[in-house]
DNA sequence: TTGAAAGCGTTACCAG
DNA sequence: CTGGTAACGCTTTCAA
């Protein structure tokens, strides 16, 4: 009990060879029935455990994947981890945890480590790629939620356009004529995504979309506040917004309630993700909900099939969205 | 370039020996000059990388640490997340996150995964332990922001009761005599100790704590909504309500908001953990702020001395905490 | 069905 | 300062 015991060990005290017990605790099935169970008995007694370092060199494999995001702080990623987690789990990996911080140096240290074995694959959930070095389409690599062109890397996401045109149809179901966006940062694929959306909606209503009432934001709080002050600015201020993100949303409720305005009363606001507690947020946010536990799952389901040598689709997974309409919309007054 | 370059490559491209080539390639300041050079840009053109499991195996160091929470789901670790990984990079240690959903089968699977080597550490963010076979103290383990008793690990905390005191005593000054509070779950020492600061503060106000003042919670959001309930169908009603969380403050702002009642207007509410966007709230939350992202580097740090063979100290490491007094907390309506 | 032995790619010990 | 070589603990041929 003072060092721990090796197959070695257990071998030994059985007077059977290494190579049987290594077959027998790996359930191969290639060890006899009396031989079988005196070794699991002895090894459950040692309480041995397989060291996973030796085993990771013999096999060439870590049984851990990497999930690499660009905010560990951003709660958007908390539901997707999760469905990453469990599945990896149900398949014996462990997950190690990659924080890019939108720096291309880590960016590239995370691909890095899926070269040196940390990991047999990787999730990533960055906007983008480091462009230095492209790593090559043939790596384990599955992009979740987000989208990054040009690597063929399969991805599983949502129908952006159609999500963020079924949030503004919502708000031109509702009466709402002067409908303003802001959007995420715009060279990434996601926010064009999004502002397509937008102005596909606005197009199909026969609306005009005003100079100014396209903000451009960053997805972050400070944006939905900067970009609301400058729409309420306008001479003809628009009587909804859609912002691209849950997090700018709440910037431009807390912007309107600053300036006096009443949600939804004087102007409606809608996000888009549904994040964490933005059910409770007052007035209950209307949002576009993605399926983000399921959007983990599949992502980690798909990287499994790749890294059992399956080729993946081309084709994107699309998973379902919903708009949750809540409290911050409702017709425009008169 | 077809296939991984080893060490034996290098070595056999500039005849020295696999030894040389590793000292080289380490920094262990044991080679001489001409040869350093020649490896260290031999080893650059190849484009070399050592292989992590040969060298986990040989060096019986992993070079990861886990990270184990309660619920990923739970945006209150993602600062201490943070933390604990910018520390852990920076010291070279990858960080592997495990999810335990309060399930001791899981929990126990982390301490297994720390045994075979997976990790060289643990950060146990969990509120307690599991029980059958008692981890010993001498693991490296550190707890952080939860309270395990009798384990014998180091922990990185603030302290509650102080906190939790000094949040009523806030209540208390504005004028606020009828204070209720919500607590966590209660069995967990955290719950017990915020309950014990609100307790000490009321009884240093000379305030008295009438029936059904204490609502017995979960962290949950669900939880705040239903004891704010509980409490507003009391006979006398608090003006203030101290809850053991952000989430539950949310949930009693809400419940508040639907009976009609304005915050901080009829009621004051006070929550604990300054969570994410919870300033962003409307009203925004006067609550407590933990320092989260210092707590992970703190946490870390200790790991990493531990890890390195220092005997920790025994008394927890206590960090600050600071009111945030914002938008739900005033003077009660006389 | 079992055993012997050869690695997996590194690092660390012992000589020189 | 450098080279040879033996581990590290496991899996997996190849034989028996």
């Amino acid at each position: 009990m003072t060092t721990r015991p090796k197959i070695k060990d257990i071998a030994a005290r059985l007077r059977v060879s290494p190579a049987t017990v290594s077959r027998a605790l790996s359930d191969s099935g290639l060890v006899a029935e009396p031989t079988l169970s005196r070794i699991r008995e002895a090894a459950r007694l040692l309480n041995y455990r397989p060291n996973v370092s030796a085993r990771n060199l013999r096999t060439r494999r870590s049984m851990a994947v990497l999930m690499v995001v660009r905010d560990i702080g951003n709660p958007f990623y908390l539901e997707i981890m999760k469905g990453v987690e469990a599945t990896a789990r149900e398949a014996g990996y462990a997950v190690l945890m990659g924080n890019t911080e939108n720096d291309p140096d880590r960016e590239i240290a995370y691909f890095d480590m899926l070269r040196d074995g940390h990991a047999d694959g990787m999730i990533l959930m960055t906007g983008k790629l480091p462009a230095e070095p492209a790593p090559p389409p043939s790596l384990p690599v599955v992009v979740a939620s987000e989208i990054i062109e040009g690597a063929g890397f399969p991805h599983v996401q949502v129908d952006n356009v159609a999500a963020a045109a079924g949030a503004v149809q919502h708000l031109v179901a509702l009466g709402h004529r002067r409908i303003a966006h802001i959007t995420g940062p715009v060279p990434e694929v996601l926010s064009l995504h999004r502002r397509r959306g937008y102005r596909q909606a606005m197009r199909a209503a026969g609306l005009k979309i005003p100079p100014g009432y396209i903000q451009r934001g960053d997805f972050l709080l400070a944006s939905g506040r900067a970009g609301c002050r400058a729409l309420l600015d306008l001479p003809v201020p628009p009587t909804a917004i859609f912002c691209a993100n849950d997090e700018m949303a709440f910037g431009a409720v807390h912007e309107l309630h600053q300036h006096g305005h009443d949600v939804p009363g004087d102007v409606s606001v809608v996000g888009f993700d549904d994040i964490y507690l933005s059910e409770a947020f007052y007035p209950p946010l209307t949002t576009v909900s993605q399926p983000r536990a399921e959007i983990g799952r599949m992502a980690m389901t798909q990287l499994l099939a790749m890294m059992s040598g399956k080729k993946p689709s081309r084709a994107p997974v699309i998973l379902p969205t919903a708009l949750k309409v809540r409290g911050t919309t409702a017709p425009p007054r008169t």
